[in-house]
DNA sequence: GTTGAAAATAGCACGAA
DNA sequence: TTCGTGCTATTTTCAAC
């Protein structure tokens, strides 16, 4: 079970983070610009010691990366969705590879059920959204559904 | 139309972003913690030019925060499941409640079509997993499909 | 984890293109 | 307007404890 070469468990599984650890990814997650020394006077310790816990939380893979939040329709993409796509038979590679390559599939997970890919798409418009579904329409089925709004934005699993 | 009030339309829509500001955007989309001074060797600049530059793609909305990613994995959530849900009739808002209300559900996002909500949920475990569903199931159908694996992780929309 | 010193950086005023 | 230079305050990093 323990294979080295296949670390399905990652460190902090076993090891859960402490209270300390779960302020500094909240604030992370808040303002990941946050500098060391101000993490510091919010978690209440010096700043070479936070900065010794961050370095930890990316070295046991809790930290992928700090990263940026973009909003698409501030770039003019005003329409985003999501879409269930179904290959037809003996075309899951060549779907996913078109996926992969067209950029307004700005996500995609690969899923269990009728449907084994969801991705998330932003377009500019209706005729953008057709051209992406259509150069996909060969190879697969899709269902598109529209984001009309956000019930939960995304934020951190409990810690 | 440009109601200031309501405004659709952000900054930036209209006047398109540079190919500078697409470098900064795809560098700290990479690493959001760069400094200013880096930054500005990275797109050859000075380093003020550039930080008036991301000063100003926050204040137009394109930046919208400085953000984490965190491998929920790492924390021990082995399961990820997107999940359809449809409410009852008359319990559209109380099970939009439940949902922010669910930690597990790390986003989620408003839809057209016949599921009203598409939600992102971590769990630890199976069991997890069933008390959670069982929470909504007085209020909603629900329809989870297990993510087994990534095809396009996150990334910023065409520049 | 803490402290303290050296190097790097950020933020500001100001002038130039 | 937007960018570059130079100054000062802050921050990062490393050492020693």
């Amino acid at each position: 079970m323990s294979n080295p070469k296949v670390p399905h468990r990652l460190q902090y599984e076993n090891s859960p983070i402490d209270a300390v650890d779960s302020r500094i990814l909240a604030a992370l997650d808040a303002d990941s610009r946050l500098s060391m020394s101000e993490l510091a006077r919010l978690v209440g310790m010096s700043a070479p010691a936070v900065s010794e816990r961050v370095r930890r939380l990316e070295a046991g893979g809790v930290i992928r990366g700090f990263t940026l939040d973009v909003d698409a329709r501030a770039l003019g993409y005003q329409i985003r969705a999501l879409v269930r796509i179904r290959p037809l038979p003996g075309k899951l590679h060549v779907v996913e590879k078109l996926i992969q390559d067209t950029p307004q599939f700005i996500e995609c997970d690969k899923i269990t059920g009728d449907d084994p890919f969801l991705a998330r798409l932003v377009v500019h418009s209706i005729e953008e959204m057709d051209d992406v579904l259509e150069a996909l329409s060969d190879y697969a089925v899709t269902s598109t559904a529209v984001i009309k709004g956000t019930s939960v934005a995304r934020r951190l699993p409990p810690l």
